[in-house]
DNA sequence: GGATTATTTTAGTGATCACTACAAAAATAA
DNA sequence: TTATTTTTGTAGTGATCACTAAAATAATCC
């Protein structure tokens, strides 16, 4: 999963991915039955775990302001090269991807995150929920982009913050 | 540049390429020397086209204000996919690849831009330029990504619009 | 017009790609 | 313990990758 995020889809060989599994690729392919497969599953995980921010910022409670504005503050946490590591696997893994499927795998995901999002953002906000999740999902998507281009948890910090203060205002201004 | 620009360096290959431009291999090694080569002057060609959309809105003249804005606008009309090619060559045009060279030309693109936008920002804001064209580099980067996801003029001029007063507003207040 | 130079193409190169047939090893059942 | 099933690995497969040596063609010079 890590040489997925780190690389994106295609950079990273099956062979690669086998030695990072301590299998050759037989193994991997009647495991996961193809590379997509392999991807699918790596995306499965990534959507349960801590790397999940809009699940992490819901589960602390609290009105959309204040679960958008988590979600945008583990983003600027979460989204700085750690290890070669960087942005969001689901956003960005199969970001100029020749192959088919896995461009429809993160696809999905992201059409399923934003589903989400903007469920809960029309909770309280039912006339302008689809404004509003455009600007959460853009901005969600700039700072995964610059993560991955080098930029720093300040500089990310600092537009989750700007991206938090619109938000709060775009969505009073609706009410 | 087309197809760079619609599926990313590493999904277009040398052969098509060249047959996009009507020659065989040792033909485009002559006159590129490599694939990066050709990359390379794609991006040349793209900075100097109407795609720069920076350099569209200063030629346009006014204040920092007036001119973020209008890049802001310029993007969101641009960057929809048209004829399948969506969003910013050098914003995403190398993401993801694997060659080193491709990723770096890129890189080195991005950071001239950023350059210039924060010396144009810094002729009126020059205590906060780095946080502001910070901003304004991030939001330009989830258009594009957003323009290369799908999304269409609307949900990006929505966006522009929001960036455009989240702008004027932080500008405002290192007055 | 013939010789020379420049340009383009044919036919590859070695490497890597995702994937697999078959053999070998390991695990399970009788 | 032997037979059967499952799992894993060896040794490939055909396709594509970026790139190139040598041949052929086109352009230029005398």
């Amino acid at each position: 999963m890590r040489l997925f995020h780190a690389r994106g889809y295609d950079a990273v060989g099956v062979a690669e991915l086998g030695a990072a599994l301590g299998i050759k690729p037989p193994s991997l392919y009647a495991a996961f039955g193809s590379k997509a497969g392999l991807f699918k599953q790596a995306l499965e995980r990534y959507f349960t775990s801590d790397a999940n921010i809009f699940g992490r910022a819901l589960a602390e409670g609290g009105g959309v302001d204040a679960v958008i504005g988590r979600m945008f503050r583990l983003a600027a946490r979460l989204y700085p090269a750690r290890d070669g590591v960087a942005g969001c696997l689901v956003l960005d893994g199969a970001r100029n991807s020749a192959d088919d499927e896995a461009r429809g795998l993160t696809a999905a995901a992201r059409a399923a995150s934003r589903v989400a999002m903007r469920d809960f953002i029309a909770t309280e906000h039912p006339a302008r929920a689809d404004d509003l999740v455009d600007f959460v999902v853009i901005a969600l998507g700039g700072m995964s982009a610059a993560a991955r281009d080098g930029a720093g948890e300040a500089s990310l910090a600092a537009f989750a913050a700007k991206a938090d203060r619109t938000f709060r205002r775009e969505a009073a201004e609706g009410r």
